[in-house]
DNA sequence: TGATCATTTCGTCACATGACGAATTATAGT
DNA sequence: ACTATAATTCGTCATGTGACGAAATGATCA
């Protein structure tokens, strides 16, 4: 139980949430994350490490990078059923659309070295 | 966006859970679910219009009573698939079956008035 | 009309959360 | 080795949350 609500208590913040559906068009870096939310870096951050504590996201070092990426892999079911219904969920969300047009349109190479 | 996250967050608290777990018995009334979860009558008052106004629960006056029951009837897609989801989780928890031992052997008349 | 009981609302408190900037760590490239 | 960049960690702050008891509300019953 303690696991379950953990796991809502990631999913109930909407910065976590729009993290979320942008993970799922591509694995993201911090600093194209924080481009979209337009958050301070130490905020995006932390937000990745709860999804990661959680179990919800996968980190992965790619040279001075870190990719972000949905953990669809994972046995854990509560987690594997929920991704799942995120996929479908919040598809026509106004926010979740725009931040959609703006991950696909963001270059890391030049985003990140400002 | 923000109605999802209003839902997990309703979600993310343990007593709550234990709530809506306790609900799939039967309807409960707060002094019902006060001698189980042991919190103040207030505090389960609490949790419990969170809970209604998120939409995972309806309240129903009888008497001196309310009579507080899982929201399966209501047309939000979230809520619906969520409580779906609930009713096949937590089946084997621990606190979850004591809680149910609890509510079955509880009578309304003789534990509220103290 | 009182008295009693179930529930809600209010005020308060300790603690959690989400935000930030600054300092730190780690990698890449010159 | 030095510099630049990506990310994390740390300290701080304002606000949110969950707990309580006391007071208010509403219904039943003598």
């Amino acid at each position: 139980m303690r696991n379950l609500s953990r796991i809502f208590k990631a999913l109930s913040d909407e910065n976590r949430i729009r993290i979320l559906k942008m993970l799922e068009i591509r694995p993201l870096c911090v600093c194209e994350i924080k481009e979209v939310l337009r958050l301070a870096n130490s905020t995006v951050s932390k937000h990745l490490s709860i999804l990661r504590e959680t179990g919800l996201i996968l980190d992965e070092k790619e040279g001075k990078w870190v990719n972000y990426s949905l953990n669809k892999s994972t046995t854990d079911d509560y987690i594997r059923k929920l991704l799942l219904l995120f996929t479908l969920w919040l598809a026509d969300d106004e926010q979740v659309l725009k931040d959609a047009e703006k991950v696909k349109s963001i270059d890391r190479g030049t985003i990140c070295r400002r």
